[in-house]
DNA sequence: CTGTTAGCGCCTTCAC
DNA sequence: GTGAAGGCGCTAACAG
């Protein structure tokens, strides 16, 4: 019988702190443990019992404490979901597939998100006492910060990312060979003098489309002009700018590596220089965000199958929690290209 | 002396499923409790103690774990943050500040989005066994559903949104003021002919400035023509469309009770009927979302303040968290009218 | 199928 | 300032 008997309401009124699997069962006139047994999945309990517990646990707004269970199941059903960027445009999509994937399999998602990549040690050590299941990750984690994962037994999926010396599952989209379609068409449509809009060093999927660009440039005898921004509008904004004067205004074509950036780069084109796109200069760029198909932009590039992206590394993160040890399989997805109207293709 | 002793990797090897403050204490020759209290920020231990503890703990990879604790102190330092439409352009920004908040007040976050209002109920299923210490929701709770969080004595902040019946704190842009600027303003100009597009009934600020936007319009003797969509750019595409066959073409100004959707309409009017904005038709948003102040936009519209709204939530929530019983304060914050381009004002 | 008995890992009195 | 017990709410073997 319950040892606690604090002063409560005495009927079924106020739930007040939360009601414990012992009030519950001497309500429903059981043992603790049928209790228990009555909330978890695979157990044996006899229906009609089961049913008065469960009735019991109605009266009394009982749920069972999931910390409690934790620490003894050593599973908590928790997934960190880390995210560097969230104002980016394209990982409000990506959580958003995540998190209901994640629902959809009993799974609870702990948030994090970076101001700044320096800040991942840090937050490292938010996550730990959570213990939780498993983790998706989409900031640029060092070889020492995924084997901390693998050194706890935790299995991860980088999103857009991979290991680099430390083995870590993946999913990710072909960026190189979508750079390289994009390129392909632009060079048969007759365009020589290329300028490229990238992103800050530090992201991997930004490194890997701008080298992509300028292999597939080089092949060709052409050198394109480079500016650096970072992955925003204004970024694409000042890109064009800073292109234009470099050259000129001797431009064919615009090559830059996310969606946001070539969105800032149309309409400083437009606007400031009174372009017409892609008549006069050919503007693309990557990702396929909701935005690049409006109509006032139609923005050329490479849509990403986000949901098909998300769903992998659901199914990828869910395999390893099962069934620890499995190798860190990386899963590659080749983007589609969107037409679209910014940039005259071959 | 600790109990348990299965057979594990004799040195500093692998930490493998996570040590116990009993490794700690064994390794550092002091008792659990002191390890205890190395880790807890008040607690009374001796300086030279405390830092053998630390060396120990940090060549075992020990962190405290949150479930043993949260269960013992009732605290488990998880907010849930409820999110209704996750793709919505405007979340993505409230989210990115509630994190970074709430994360620098020691707290972690339980992230729950919803593809339907309907689903509320079975979301607050999976809440309650996780006895977060508050939530932030921007979602439509029902009163019985903001009455479940009360009788467990769970804070929560609603975000644009304001409890009917039951009392709740919250948080929200004054949608009424702020529309009937826009209404003034177009109105000072001239402007004779509206239409509106609104959004689903279900949005409680979405209701609120519709409402506005024909009340006043009704004060200078004026019915709008309607159209609802549900806050997307396409819904703005199409009640513009809507508007101007409704109207035989002749509009003044088109008020959308959001950004997206007054996008849309921009680009349609542009692009399906070689309209000038704002020459020949004023187009005016609500919320000023980062894509509202893009060159080929420069939507007039009304921007929330959401660094301030999220810095309010996050501190009303911890109040109420660390001193419960708190009354259900709710903050109005006054949005700024950015003028933009889109549309003439008197 | 049901109840009993140990803990999960930690915090919290309480003596010392 | 430190160590020794007890228990947070639940699950996981066991008997019956």
């Amino acid at each position: 019988m319950p040892k606690k008997k604090l002063p409560e309401a005495a009927a079924g009124g106020s739930a007040a702190q939360g009601a414990t699997s012992y009030d519950v069962a001497e309500l429903a006139g059981v043992s603790q443990s049928a209790v228990s047994r009555a909330f978890r999945k695979g157990a044996s309990i006899a229906p009609k019992t089961r049913e008065k517990i469960m009735r019991a646990a109605k009266q009394l707004g009982y749920q069972p404490n999931a910390f409690a269970r934790g620490l003894i199941t050593r599973r908590t059903n928790l997934v960190a979901v880390v995210i560097s960027n969230l104002t980016n445009l394209y990982y409000p999509e990506v959580l958003a597939e995540l998190t209901q994937r994640l629902s959809a399999t009993g799974h609870r998602v702990l948030l994090f998100s970076l101001a700044a990549e320096s800040e991942i040690d840090e937050m490292l050590g938010l996550i730990w006492p959570y213990r939780v299941d498993g983790a998706i990750i989409a900031a640029r984690l060092k070889d020492e910060q995924i084997r901390q994962f693998n050194d706890r037994g935790i299995p991860i999926i980088l999103y857009n990312r991979v290991g680099e010396g430390e083995p870590a599952a993946s999913v990710a989209c072909d960026s190189a060979s979508g750079t390289r379609e994009l390129v392909r068409h632009l060079l048969a449509a007759g365009h020589r003098r290329f300028g490229i809009i990238a992103g800050p060093h530090d992201s991997y999927v930004g490194e890997e489309r701008l080298d992509s660009a300028r292999r597939h440039l080089a092949a060709a005898g052409i050198e394109p002009l480079l500016h650096r921004g970072g992955f925003d509008y204004r970024s694409g904004e000042e890109g064009l700018r800073a292109l234009m004067e470099a050259s000129g205004g001797k431009l064919d074509a615009v090559i830059a590596t996310n969606d946001a950036m070539a969105m800032g780069a149309i309409d400083c084109a437009r606007g400031a220089y009174d372009l017409a796109i892609p008549d006069q200069l050919s503007i693309v760029g990557f990702d396929g965000v909701g935005p690049a198909t409006w109509g006032g932009y139609q923005l050329t590039t490479i849509r990403q199958p986000v949901r098909r992206m998300a769903q992998a590394a659901v199914d990828m993160l869910i395999e390893r929690i099962e069934q620890p040890g499995m190798e860190p399989e990386q899963r590659l997805f080749g983007g589609q290209l969107l037409p679209g109207r910014s940039a005259r293709l071959g």
